[in-house]
DNA sequence: CAGGGCCTTTACCACTTGGTAGAGAATGCG
DNA sequence: CGCATTCTCTACCAAGTGGTAAAGGCCCTG
């Protein structure tokens, strides 16, 4: 009967899939967990509450996605070629699994349950994105109005 | 104590707000209705159902919209000044009344309940804006590339 | 064999949800 | 006045929600 402990991710998967189709109120555990043929009380043994099962799902995505964006900063391109390489890695992501852009798109509303969540998670990675951009404005490599147009369209284009 | 069919227009607003924060699933009827200072079945007397509530938000929504875009294609701007007239207008309408943007991003999620009404609802405006374009690339003024961007660009800037 | 984590189950609960049925008030019209 | 329409109310319901309590199976170690 498989890896006991497997049942997590499994959980995980379904998890995601639904939040990132229904959203969170749309979500029922009960279904996720016919889905996946248990009972829902297994589920909240997991994972305690809905809102931890959110919580679970939201990390273990931005754990990916920041693993995914580690992986090229620890690359050797440079500048532009890193951003370059930094897009094409999250679309990578996204193609691999698209379910993810669902879940990101549901917790990037603003008083959605897990956005505080995200953005926590995704703290680092935004501060060192600051860094870098202040870094290239210094240097007069990039103006202003560059760097926000660059942020919101790399934001807007992923969600939508 | 105000215009008796007041009332009507008084749910909508007060449901186009709470779906456009909260979501379709996330809205509650009686919610709405102890926030207005009546009952859900009140609610559900005008409207029947909490589709039909939706519905009835979507279409006032997608009204709006068409009326404010049909407004500038009445006027004597042309070719990118109208493009830009038209973004303008919008602009101005989502300052007037922002929740009208949570409406249509909850909306525009696919499988979302009222996303079907909703393009329902502006698919004549968009058959529009496809001649339009296919009538600017065939004068040569567009490249195919550009069209696909201005789209995709207009839509994300909006939803993000 | 006994015992104890670990996991999954059955059984149940309090509460909220959208929705139905019908009574009662306000208004307009003859 | 009486009647009908339009609107809002009280009362209630079946279904589904997340969550609690506790029992039972599985597996490992002693």
């Amino acid at each position: 009967m498989a890896d006991r402990s497997d049942t997590k991710n499994r959980i995980l998967d379904a998890a995601l899939a639904s939040f990132g189709t229904a959203g969170f109120d749309g979500t029922s555990l009960d279904d996720i967990a016919v889905g996946l043929g248990l009972r829902k009380q297994t589920i909240l043994y997991h994972f305690v509450t809905k809102r931890g099962l959110l919580n679970a799902v939201v990390d273990r995505c931005a754990g990916d996605l920041t693993r995914a964006m580690e992986e090229v900063l620890a690359g050797e391109a440079r500048d532009w070629d890193r951003v370059e390489a930094l897009v094409r890695r999250v679309f990578r992501l996204a193609l691999d699994q698209p379910v993810l852009l669902g879940l990101l798109r549901e917790v990037s509303r603003p008083n959605s349950p897990g956005a505080q969540r995200m953005r926590a998670n995704l703290d680092p990675l935004m501060a060192r994105a600051r860094i870098w951009i202040e870094g290239e404005m210094a240097v007069g490599r990039m103006r202003r109005t560059d760097a926000q147009l660059l942020l919101l369209s790399a934001y807007s284009t992923v969600v939508g």
